[in-house]
DNA sequence: TAACTTTGCTTGCAAATTGCAAGTGCAAAT
DNA sequence: ATTTGCACTTGCAATTTGCAAGCAAAGTTA
């Protein structure tokens, strides 16, 4: 996704081109999760991305300004990735991954407790992420 | 998407093993517009899927029960491919993505058109559709 | 201060996937 | 009987992926 070729004006194929392949989601997920991560944290999820495109959808995410790379108070030597608002934007189309894969296959306990408070409140819920995640 | 390896429990990964690539999702796309289509009806999309690529991303769409295949009523020449209920349910993705890309780029007016019908009840408009896909 | 480790990448290369073009086989129309 | 349409398949070059190794800058340890 690193490259800028836009199919169509369709826009689940535009936003395909930006994030639609195996592993962007998943960066983005670890970011919903973490609300920030250093590139080691990516290369622990249990999906083990490879460095090299680790590093290809890191830039081609940032290029696209779904992430940011900060510099870590603690250490030069580290970075920062974190999710724009454009990025947390996203938290809906994971929300609804999830629910789709929980009604058609067995997900972690984590993932239903956290369905369940979705299902009780789900604008609640995002709004709640979201000042989280901006914070 | 064709092989069936899992990379982790994660949803949102498992989610991805089976419809996480640059077409499996405007397959999709076609068949919530169109309700069924044939194998020419996915190649003459704007996006211009490869013939090859498109048979094995239907294939294991069927493989993984997102779609099936239908025999033609008019003739034994054509195909009709059509969604599952599984690949109905895969509708609110489809529609955060839509959402998700208006609030980011210029989007044709057909999708803003509907998108203003989502914004005024989406749980209306969903269960409407499913309705009519069903049908 | 020198050696060692950690961090965030880059590079090289083989293997897999993609994409283009050209078939192929069966059905239907002429 | 011949041509056309439809749903694929095949061959092959080009791109992308994935593994392993390398590397510079920063931080740690002795």
């Amino acid at each position: 996704m690193n490259n800028a070729k836009k199919r169509s004006d369709c826009p689940v194929s535009s936003s395909l081109d930006i994030w639609g392949d195996k592993w962007s989601l998943l960066i983005i997920r670890d970011l919903l999760n973490a609300k920030a991560c250093t590139y080691g944290d990516f290369l622990k999820s249990p999906e083990g991305i490879a460095t090299n495109i680790l590093a290809s959808r890191l830039q081609g995410l940032e290029e696209n300004k779904i992430i940011i790379k900060l510099s870590h108070p603690d250490s030069k030597a580290k970075v920062l990735y974190r999710l724009t608002a454009k990025g947390i934007d996203l938290l809906p189309i994971i929300i609804e991954i999830n629910q789709w894969a929980e009604k058609y296959f067995p997900v972690p306990e984590a993932t239903q407790a956290l369905l369940k408070k979705v299902r009780k409140d789900k604008p609640g819920f995002i709004k709640a992420m979201i000042k989280e995640l901006e914070s």
